[in-house]
DNA sequence: CTGAAAGCGCTAACAG
DNA sequence: CTGTTAGCGCTTTCAG
C-alpha cells in the first residue's frame, strides 16, 4: 500500500495524501477528513526509507554500552532510553564489550545508518574517532568522562570528591592502611577516583604507598583476584576501596575465603550502589551514583541538540557533573550508629 | 558525496558504479579498480535510505527485551546480540517493562522501520498481535515459550522438568513443607514450574496446600514481600522454591529479617543461576540455565528464516527446548557434600 | 562490458 | 486549497 494508491482511491493527487501526513494545516477539513479515514481503514503507513530519503531523519539514536552484562551501564542505558522512548525514538543498541574495534565498527554502522544522535556511555575511543564524527555532523552527547572529546557535551560524576567521601569515611573510622583496588574501565572516572583517594592520604599526612595501588578487570572475577593478591602481601591493608561494586563484590568473596571478617579485620567500600550491594553480607557500604539521572540528562542533551541544529555550532559544550552520596551499611563499619531504611 | 559524483569521477555512469558495489563480477577489471579507488579515496559509502527503498532489507532486527535491567533477560539479548553483530546485523533494543502496550507500540515502530526480523523475550503479547506481525510475513522467533504463538519458531526451557528437579532436591533433603513463590513473569514458563512442584508432590503423596503457592512480582522487592508473607503464615514451610534467583534473593532477605537461617530453618531454591547467585550468603542453590545460548540458538533460528525466505512457508515451526542443571550450593542444605569449584 | 532511463515511495517547490 | 513535477540516491532492466 502506497500513497498513489491512497491518494487514487481518495480521488486526490499524492501532494494531498502527502500534506494530510505532514501539514495538515493545509489541507481543506472535508478532503482531509476523506483521506484520514482511507488512511485509517487501509492501515498505510508511509515507507519510511523514502521518507528518510528525503528527510535524512531516522528517529533512531545510537547507544554505545561498553557492556550489556553489566547493570551499572544499564542503568544508564534505561535513562537513555526512557527520554527516546518518550521523544519516540528508538536506540540502536551497540553492545561494544570494552573493545575500541568493536565500538569503531559499530561507529561506523551508526553513521552509515545516519542516525540522528550518538550516545556514548563510557567511550573507549580515540579522539581521531571522534574527529571523525565531528566531520559527520552528527550530534554527540557522553555519559561518562573522556579525555580528549572534542567540544561534546558530557555528563559525568564529580568521582574525585566521591572518592574523597570513601576514603575521609574509611579513615573516619579508624583505617589507615587503605588501598585503592580500581578496574581497568571507565579509565578517566578511575584516575580521578586514584586523585581523591591521594589527595585524602595526603590532607592527613598518610604517604601513598604503592603496593596499595592495584588494577584489575571491572568484574567480580577481577575484584577477587585482586583483593587476593592485596591481602596476601606482607603488610595488607585494613581496608579496601574498590572503584566499582562488582569489584568490591569479589573482594568481600575473597576476604570470605581466607577466614577474615568484614568488616572487622577489612573493610569494603564499594562505588556505585547496584541493587545488590544490599544484598550481600555484610551489606555493601558504597557511593551511591544517579545512574540512571546520568542517562536522562545526556539523552535530553543529546535531543536538546538534535532538535536545534541550528544553535548547534555556537553553543558551547556543557559539562554536567553529578554528585554521589555516601551510602553507608555495614562493610566498612560504622561508629555512629547510621541507620539504614531498607 | 554520491554515486553520481562518483562516477563523473571515474569518467563512467551510475550504473557502472552500482555494479561495483552489488555486482563486482560484472565489471571489466580496469574500471572496476579505477573506481573502487575513488571509492576508497572519498570514503564514500551508498546511502542507506537509497539502498533500503530499492532493497527493503534494512540488515536491522528487533529486540523485545523484558526489562533491560534483569540480567536474566540481558544474557538472553547477549546472546542474540552476539550473533547478530557477527552477521554484521543490528539491534534495535526494544525496553518493554512487562508492559503489554509498550511492547505493541515497539512493535508498530519495528514494522514500519521494515526490520528484517524481529525476536521476541518472553513476550506479553497476545494472539492477535502476533497474527498482525504474521500478515506483515516478517521472520519471527520467541525465546520463551508463549501460548497462542501462531506457528513462529520457539527456543526455550524445560521448565516443568527443571521444576521437578528443584522439588525432588529438596524432598530428598528431608523437606515436606515446599512453597513455590513465583513471579508474574515469565507467565507461560512459570506455569510450567508449577506443574513440575506440582507432580514431584502428588507422586510423593504430599497434598498441595494453597497456601504454600504464592504468586509475587518478579523483583528482589518481590521475593521479599512474598517470602515474609509465606514465613508469616500459621504454619510456614520449611523450603521456598522460587521461579527466579531475584526473588530467591528478596526472599532469603526477608528470612534473614525473620533471624530465621538458612537453610537450617528454611530452605531457598532460586532458578537461573545468575551470576550473583554465588555471592550471597549462604550461596543459593539454584538451577542453571543455558540463557546465553538460548539468546544465540534464537538468533540463529531468525537467521534461518532471514536467508532463506523462500522455504519460510514450508517449513514447519520448530521448538528447542533446552535443559537445566541443578546447581547445588549451600541454600538448601546438601545431605552428600557436593562440592562447588568456583 | 557499459550506458540511458525507469522506478523504488515520498516530499516540497511551483503554479494555478 | 490542490495538482504537477522535479528531485532524494540507488538499483536494474534493456539496448547497444
Amino acid at each position: 500500500m502506497n500513497i498513489r494508491q491512497i491518494a487514487k482511491q481518495a480521488g486526490v493527487s499524492v501532494a494531498t495524501v502527502s500534506r494530510v501526513l505532514n501539514h495538515p494545516e493545509n489541507v481543506a477539513p472535508r478532503t482531509r477528513e476523506k483521506i484520514e479515514k482511507i488512511i485509517a481503514e487501509t492501515e498505510y503507513t508511509p515507507n519510511w526509507f523514502a521518507r528518510g530519503l528525503n528527510f535524512n531523519k531516522t528517529g533512531t539514536i545510537g547507544l554505545m554500552i561498553p557492556h550489556i552484562l553489566d547493570s551499572v551501564h544499564m542503568e544508564i542505558a534505561k535513562g537513555v532510553e526512557d527520554v527516546a522512548h518518550q521523544k519516540d525514538y528508538i536506540a540502536l543498541m551497540c553492545n561494544v564489550e570494552h573493545d575500541a574495534e568493536k565500538e569503531r565498527r559499530y561507529l561506523n554502522r551508526l553513521i552509515k545508518r545516519k542516525v540522528d544522535g550518538i550516545a556514548f556511555i563510557c567511550s573507549s575511543l580515540e579522539k581521531e574517532d571522534f574527529e571523525l564524527v565531528q566531520e559527520q555532523n552528527i550530534p554527540v552527547v557522553l555519559i561518562g568522562e573522556h579525555k580528549n572529546s572534542p567540544g561534546f557535551h558530557v555528563v559525568s560524576v564529580d568521582c574525585r570528591q566521591a572518592a574523597k567521601k570513601a576514603v575521609t569515611h574509611l579513615l573516619g573510622n579508624g583505617h589507615k592502611k587503605i588501598a585503592f583496588l580500581y578496574g581497568k574501565y571507565p579509565k578517566v572516572e578511575n584516575e580521578y577516583k586514584m586523585e581523591g583517594y591521594k589527595d585524602v592520604l595526603s590532607e592527613s599526612g598518610i604517604p601513598v604507598r604503592e603496593d596499595y595501588l592495584r588494577e584489575t578487570e571491572n568484574t567480580i572475577e577481577g575484584g577477587y583476584l585482586g583483593a587476593k593478591k592485596l591481602m596476601e602481601q606482607e603488610d595488607p591493608p585494613t581496608a579496601i576501596f574498590t572503584s566499582s561494586d562488582s569489584i568490591a563484590f569479589g573482594a568481600m568473596d575473597a576476604i570470605k575465603d581466607k577466614e577474615l571478617r568484614i568488616p572487622e579485620d577489612v573493610a569494603v567500600m564499594g562505588f556505585n550502589n547496584v541493587r545488590m550491594s544490599n544484598l550481600v553480607e555484610p551489606k555493601l557500604t558504597t557511593l551511591d551514583v544517579p545512574l540512571h539521572k546520568m542517562g536522562i540528562y545526556g539523552a535530553r542533551l543529546l535531543f536538546d541538540i538534535i532538535e536545534n541544529e541550528e544553535d548547534l555550532k555556537q553553543e558551547k559544550p556543557k559539562t554536567i557533573l553529578l554528585q554521589t552520596k555516601l551510602k553507608i551499611r555495614k562493610s566498612c563499619g560504622h561508629k555512629e550508629r547510621i541507620g539504614e531504611m531498607f
